[in-house]
DNA sequence: AATCACATATATCATATTGATATATTCATC
DNA sequence: GATGAATATATCAATATGATATATGTGATT
């Protein structure tokens, strides 16, 4: 629950496009990253408090009639300095969700530069074919391994997920590295 | 931490096929399945303390010169039976997790009938094109709905990404129904 | 007019998980 | 003989999950 939390940048990325509050923070985000990013109120209303105490957010509470306030958050401009920063950071290649990390930082890449944008989508097309080559090694491995273990079929049916995974984010890249090109 | 847990039936599967350490099971675990089920220390010995205490698997303590104790757990035949029982269990097709819900069980595929193996697979496949077809529906509805948005370029990349992953996911589907019907 | 389900809105909490670390020994390598 | 890796169990603080409590408005159905 710091601020360096990487969901903490996700609440800061969406903030930075329209001040909302914990309530539509969560519908938005999960609407729109729940496929890959995951996010509860259990999370964001802490989040929101800390993100409001070290700055990076102010609040303004909007009374209703009848019903309970509402809390409306927006992003400071030390928050869209810290979002930035975060977007500009080095990506760390031993991360094993670098897929979600790079998704995410794209789905705010209004926010960052052109080349860094694809700096780091091509990052991540190299680590997707070395994850691939290190499935279809494991493959083979598990081959020669256990050539006569009855379990042999269903193992390497599994490894292939990883293989065929690994692969199609490669080629996302490849189509995400033409749109960006697009967008220049 | 009940038996109910997923992970405990993934610890109840490793263990189906050979007797193990907490450690063991925590390595083989990771190098086999670790690209879609995680698994740490802080499940693996407790979770093996529930098995044991349920009787699901029976503890043998070896005593070794000079090193701490090893642990071997084995698989009681209550424990096979209750692996049997959820590997034949029900889908549940709203589970945000089903694709690794279906590997894992594929991975465990020996202590499973046929027939129970390839249909669990074809409705995974089924899933996986609805899936396709909802963040194909969403990247249109994102296109109407926020026409002069200058975020929407970058929405609709990683809503290309959910729609390139479910696709991926349905082929492997399909690889994997040719597959299996090669062991029957 | 009543009822039902759903959306709005914040908040909390028990439970579960993560990721790192402590401990202690053997083995291989440099 | 020193360094690091592997073996082996165990624990724990920090986090995250998922469900639930609370309270009201809105729209649809009966």
């Amino acid at each position: 629950m710091q601020t360096k939390n990487t969901t903490s940048f996700a609440i800061l990325g969406a903030l930075a496009s329209r001040a909302s509050s914990g309530y539509d923070l969560k519908k938005f985000l999960e609407q729109q990253i729940g496929h890959f990013w995951k996010i509860s109120y259990g999370q964001v209303y802490p989040l929101l408090k800390v993100l409001a105490q070290a700055n990076l957010a102010s609040v303004k509470e909007q009374t209703q009639k009848g019903r309970p306030p509402r809390y409306l958050y927006k992003i400071t401009p030390a928050g869209k300095s810290e979002l930035r920063n975060w977007l500009h950071s080095p990506l760390d290649p031993e991360s094993p969700n670098l897929d979600r990390e790079v998704m995410l930082r794209l789905f705010f890449g209004r926010f960052s530069e052109a080349n860094m944008r694809t700096r780091q989508v091509e990052q991540l097309k190299a680590w997707a074919q070395g994850r691939a080559d290190q499935h279809a090694a494991a493959g083979k491995a598990l081959k020669q391994q256990h050539e006569s273990n009855p379990d042999l079929p269903f193992w390497l049916i599994t490894a292939s997920s990883g293989t065929a995974a690994a692969i199609a984010l490669a080629d996302w890249c490849d189509q995400t590295l033409t749109a960006l090109k697009g967008l220049k």
